[in-house]
DNA sequence: GAAAGATTGTTGTTGACGACAACAATTGAT
DNA sequence: ATCAATTGTTGTCGTCAACAACAATCTTTC
């Protein structure tokens, strides 16, 4: 369809375009699969690659724990509140770089499901300490499971002593 | 506030959370700086690091580049179409792992800029042959003086050696 | 050559996410 | 006692991935 099926707003910027004056080759690459295509200056960007990565291993991890509904972000949160209970929103958002806005709907999300519970604070009225429920800590033995099948998928992927190195060289960033 | 700001559906949860029966070490962590919170689980996911770098390195991306106003995707877009010219967006879309549909937006930004152009295909009425305008590519090569600018930052944050060997473990996604 | 199916660009919606700005309650410092 | 800072919360904005639908067009099949 190309410029023909623009309708409103595209239709003045389609009828700028020249339909001539077409350089070098044109139609050439036009039914490429997809491969074969050249990258030229983004291979060698880290950023991305490791936003392709990032890509393929947040779906992977997703899939994984689809049978139990979490995401990423949430597995984060109850590991840390598991590891540290009595943390406060301030402190979680904190240490794993997420905004305490976006920590509100998380916790949320997790207090609703009985994973969590904000018990209010003794020695601060305005803060809320974090405990993983009985239910929670049950629940996130086993989301550690399917973390670690998880986790198995990345080994299988790069290779295993690559991925031991991975953590390595961004272990500055955790 | 805790508690006592709620107002809405919160009110309703908030009178079920026991003010008592608070366990371990409750307010201890209260007034943490962030720091010396231990990760457990975290530390040791390959995820989560990605996670964190990613973000670093977008953001030191956008900084590097706000004075052009060039986004990474925007870049990769730009990179791709200069090194391959006559693409169709079906096939950068496919190269660059992103959906047709969000490329058209990008397209949308980058043609009102005048850095690309979409010419109708010679071969296939459906589709455009992609092409960057002359515009297009003085100002690609600026964008890439900028991007290896950026690139130096990546190397100073984790090492040249490091980079190099993150580039060639995650070669297989790019 | 016509019908059926696949492809291409487009529009729209949904939800997760990061960033920012306000606000009330509370704490801490002066 | 007053003023600045902190904590949780609410809201908005923009980016992004994922889907679903659609019209125009190509390709395949009979």
């Amino acid at each position: 369809m190309a410029s023909k099926q623009k309708t409103s707003r595209k239709a003045a910027a389609a009828a700028i375009r020249r339909p001539r004056a077409r350089a070098a080759n044109d139609g050439a690459y036009a039914g490429d699969t997809g491969d074969d295509i050249g990258l030229d200056a983004l291979v060698g960007h880290a950023g991305y690659a490791v936003r392709r990565f990032q890509l393929w291993i947040f779906q992977d991890f997703i899939k994984t724990l689809a049978t139990v509904d979490i995401r990423p972000t949430q597995y984060s949160v109850m590991t840390v509140i598991g590891a540290n209970p009595g943390l406060s929103q301030m402190a979680v958002a904190k240490r794993l770089g997420i905004e305490r806005a976006r920590l509100v709907h998380l916790l949320d999300s997790l207090e609703e499901r009985d994973f969590v519970s904000r018990i209010p604070s003794a020695t601060d009225r305005r803060s809320h300490a974090l405990h993983l429920t009985t239910r929670g800590k049950t629940a996130l033995a086993q989301f550690k499971r399917l973390a670690a099948e998880h986790e198995r998928h990345v080994a299988e992927k790069i290779g295993k002593e690559n991925r031991e190195r991975l953590l390595q060289i961004l272990a500055c960033f955790t």
